[in-house]
DNA sequence: TAGATTGTTAATCGATTAACAATC
DNA sequence: TAGATTGTTAATCGATTAACAATC
């Protein structure tokens, strides 16, 4: 039902782009849209945003454009964000502690239920997220089947982290170390690394 | 020299994944390596990888493969990490004085040299970088020359401060505010924001 | 109605891949 | 030499865009 098995991965990726661009319009007040509109604030052409949209079904009105709620609840439960999903953080260092900090998941689907580490020192409450021993972690993944978790540790222990994630039911990893994880296909990993999209920029500078 | 205007962007943005294996296959101790084991660590084909590299020039030697340290060098003199780049950080909440704190910054071409927050609560050393008034920020960046910012303050902030920016000569922008910048043409953004990137796996889970 | 915008088709554009001569 | 792998060309594949009938 939610996943449609021919629709492009590089459309999934434009959907939560769009999405967000509708949560904003939809703060300044607006209730109506068009996909000349999103197109120009996302430098996107309006016919690729209609090409997009039509791979899910027929969202908007000829002559009017789209109502941004009605898009916005439609986008959600495509990507199948009309729940809220928990969600594990491996690392509790600064960067995993920032994101158990953040507040922008749980307006946008997620919540951190737990984060873990092997230092000692580490466990416990950090803000409202609790940290425990990475001993408790599969346990943990099996009880509350928690199927999204996001690795936030050195390089060198990301793939041993990332292959007692997948055994324990993990299927979804946001990883911020810098390193290529390797995974069964049924386990999907985006990746997260400030400096590949700094060097990105370095090319065009001068 | 540095940029050559003809090459597309998608080759680009996966030079920095080849430099990162590079770097990787060099830890492992390893001197050679060929398009084929590239390609298989990364789930590239051999043949996207010979060929984007040959936008660039000829970097490998038939039969043999590719020196590793010569590839790694060519790619960090193409992509400009062949120098260190100073940045600043604008935001020292949780994410900015991780970001601070973050220590794979410099290995891989790039320096913190300060940090910006409006909050007086929050200025003095954060680790090694000094967390300075906005105020003073454009001034630093005058000084310093600075061309590269990377944005973590909150969204309801972030285009003022990306015009702040701007205005004083920030020539690349790292965004972690989840809205989409606007900016003139000859000013480069990249954007992270993990709930994005977390809404394209759920697309695909259950 | 007149104006605007959708959803969709067909054309264009660009990126990826397969194949192979060159050669280490 | 025999085996391997490059750099490059041509073919394929897929994504983007232009255009327009449908229609609100």
């Amino acid at each position: 039902m939610a996943s449609h098995p021919s629709i492009p991965d590089i459309v999934i990726g434009r959907l939560p782009i769009y999405l967000r661009a509708l949560n904003q319009l939809m703060q300044q007040g607006k209730t109506i849209t068009s996909s000349h509109e999103l197109g120009q604030r996302l430098g996107i052409s309006s016919a690729q945003i209609r090409k997009d949209l039509s791979h899910f079904g027929e969202f908007g009105k000829q002559g009017t454009g789209y109502q941004i709620s009605h898009l916005q609840a439609q986008l959600k439960q495509i990507l199948q964000v009309d729940r809220e999903w928990q969600m594990i953080i491996v690392g509790a260092g600064d960067l995993g502690r920032a994101l158990a900090h953040y507040r922008g998941f749980v307006s946008r689907g997620f919540r951190v239920v737990a984060a873990f580490d092997i230092d000692p020192a580490r466990l416990g409450k950090s803000g409202d997220v609790e940290v425990l021993h990475t001993s408790q972690m599969q346990d943990f993944i099996k009880q509350h089947n928690i199927k999204i978790a996001m690795i936030a540790v050195p390089a060198e222990n990301a793939q041993e982290v990332c292959d007692q994630l997948v055994a324990a039911g993990v299927r979804a990893i946001l990883n911020y170390a810098p390193i290529t994880l390797s995974v069964p296909n049924n386990v999907h990993v985006q990746y997260i690394d400030p400096v590949m999209h700094l060097q990105r920029m370095t090319y065009y500078l001068e």
